[in-house]
DNA sequence: ATGGCCAATATGATTGGA
């Protein structure tokens, strides 16, 4: 079972990108954020004839995030927990049944939370708490379950390459990085650094001043995996050459696979 | 000198991203 994230920045303008991508990674799951549109301008039909159900969380112009998977959802619930107010597109949560049982998969986009002397940073840190209030919540059914997506989160120094360019932005700042620990702590895996220590890890490049050619890059998209998902780690990684294709999007996919028998 | 981009919008300037 190979489950992957890719914050794709417009899912109309990645189309080929994406199509491309899969052929070559042939995920079970994917999820997707920032697709920036609609339900209704997802293209879903692309995906469905390469054998992939389709769950779309949109809206207009921003945000947005949606689920494929070869395996037919059972349950899809967009939203997270904890404010009825939250209009913004970016938690989907589904239930698919495998041969040995059920998994369960979000995919998240967690908020930039720049400027951090704002309204926009306690919104993230709000939502951060209400992610750790839902994955607590998960976590009691004791189900192998993959919290995936853009989490605007760079965890330590070791995950950018110049870790003191963001030591006062809204991805790096204490309250995150505690928060995101608070996170692991309630006992999911960082699927990515369980299985590498190395350092050019990065999923994130900025379009702006050449951050790709000079492989300035953070690791911010991740896939936290419940105790039940990490026991049957096999490998994760990271799709960096897909930065160098034409017309990418500044995140690269990254990928999980699991000794779960898929179909 | 610490820069340079990209996407969506009742668009041609503004907002958001990170």
């Amino acid at each position: 079972m190979r489950i992957a994230t890719w914050n794709v920045n417009s899912i109309r303008q990645r189309l080929d990108n994406m199509l491309a991508w899969l052929k070559e990674r042939d995920p079970d799951i994917v999820c997707l954020q920032e697709i920036k549109c609609v339900n209704e301008a997802f293209p879903r039909e692309a995906f469905e004839g390469l054998g992939y159900n389709v769950a779309v969380h949109g809206q207009k112009a921003f945000n947005g995030v949606a689920l494929l998977s070869k395996l037919p959802f059972d349950e899809v619930a967009p939203g997270l927990i904890g404010d009825d107010g939250d209009v913004q597109a970016r938690f989907l949560e589904a239930l698919v049944s495998t041969k040995t049982g059920v998994l369960r998969v979000v995919s998240l986009y967690l908020p930039n939370g720049n400027p951090p002397d704002t309204e926009k940073y306690t919104y993230k840190l709000k939502w951060m708490d209400r992610l750790i209030a839902f994955s607590r919540e998960r976590l009691k059914l004791e189900e192998p379950f993959v919290l995936a997506g853009d989490y605007n989160v760079i965890p330590t120094a070791a995950d950018a390459r110049n870790p003191a360019a963001w030591t006062k932005d809204a991805l790096f700042l204490p309250p995150t990085r505690e928060r995101f620990r608070a996170l692991t702590n309630l006992g999911l895996t960082d699927a990515v650094r369980a299985v590498s220590d190395g350092r050019d890890l990065y999923t994130f490049w900025d379009y702006q001043a050449g951050a790709w050619a000079k492989d300035d890059g953070i690791r911010i998209d991740h896939l936290l995996l419940s105790p039940q998902a990490a026991d049957r780690l096999a490998d994760a990684g990271i799709d960096r050459h897909v930065r160098e294709w034409d017309k990418p999007s500044d995140h690269v996919p990254v990928y999980v696979d699991l000794d779960i028998e898929s179909r």
